[in-house]
DNA sequence: TGTATATATATGCAATTGCATTTACTTGTC
DNA sequence: GACAAGTAAATGCAATTGCATATATATACA
């Protein structure tokens, strides 16, 4: 494969990462804190069980959840082991790979979806969204599309 | 203190919220990734040697450095550690408070600043720097700036 | 078919982080 | 100055993450 051969990042784009890391923490320290405050389970949990809600039997093979949510295989493999001990998800074989498996959304896991959203919603109202208006808003999601 | 009386999170800011967790997940992954491969401590470790080659004196109280780098006091403390078991930096007693302390860059601290950088720069360059145009980045520094 | 290689997930162990508490001061109040 | 309350930093212990490797298939190909 070629090298890269890039040049130097501006100090515009230096700027930029700058703040891409100090907003994201800052944001998400103080979600991750409203969720515990309400006695919820970290935000990691509400991403797994949303991918899951969201797919059409309420499905998903762990190396998908994985590529969605930017985890490690390893972490994945025991966020599941900590979830089905909530009974908030449950492995099942798969029946086509008997290397991979399922992991499929349980009513409770559902149920602490909607439970959740109430707090995440105000949280995210007060740490991101009143934070800019509806156009910039809209341009700061298409710019951050090109990160991705 | 008022409750903070707010609205609900519209879907641009969901969208916003959502690609902003992941576009900083994917660029600090491979950023770290980089320094790792090329044989280098943690980007925490940058950023601290950074903070303290900034000031005049080389030195900042480890309050300072928890609030500019947004870590937690404890985190601070133990990073601390590690960083001066490898003598990058040094802790002195603060004159004028004798809870608090100094910490103060060393040499070989410089030294590794110096040796990252150029790892660290091309990294950003590959993750950030080359994703967008001037203008682009700018704007989204500049939205960025809104969510601090 | 048999064997080497690749892929999906799990796991042992070390390093890091979170959480609660401790230790040493410092400040304010009387 | 004496004492309650507050602040800076450290620390014991549990939970999580990282890292390397293991285990159980699956796939390729001689």
């Amino acid at each position: 494969m070629m090298p890269p051969m890039t040049g130097k990042p501006s100090d515009t784009a230096i700027t930029a990462w700058a703040r891409l890391l100090k907003a994201q923490a800052k944001a998400l320290d103080a979600v991750e804190a409203d969720l515990k405050a309400n006695g919820h389970p970290p935000l990691a949990w509400y991403d797994v069980l949303l991918e899951l809600k969201r797919e059409e039997n309420g499905t998903l093979r762990p190396l998908e959840l994985e590529k969605r949510l930017l985890l490690k295989q390893h972490n994945v493999s025991r966020l599941i082991d900590r979830m089905e001990q909530k009974n908030l998800l449950k492995r099942l074989p798969f029946a086509g790979d008997g290397r991979g498996q399922l992991v499929s959304i349980t009513d409770q896991g559902q149920e602490l979806l909607r439970r959740m959203w109430p707090t995440y919603r105000a949280s995210l109202q007060d740490h991101v969204g009143s934070k800019l208006k509806e156009p910039e808003m809209a341009k700061l999601a298409a710019l951050l599309q090109h990160l991705l």
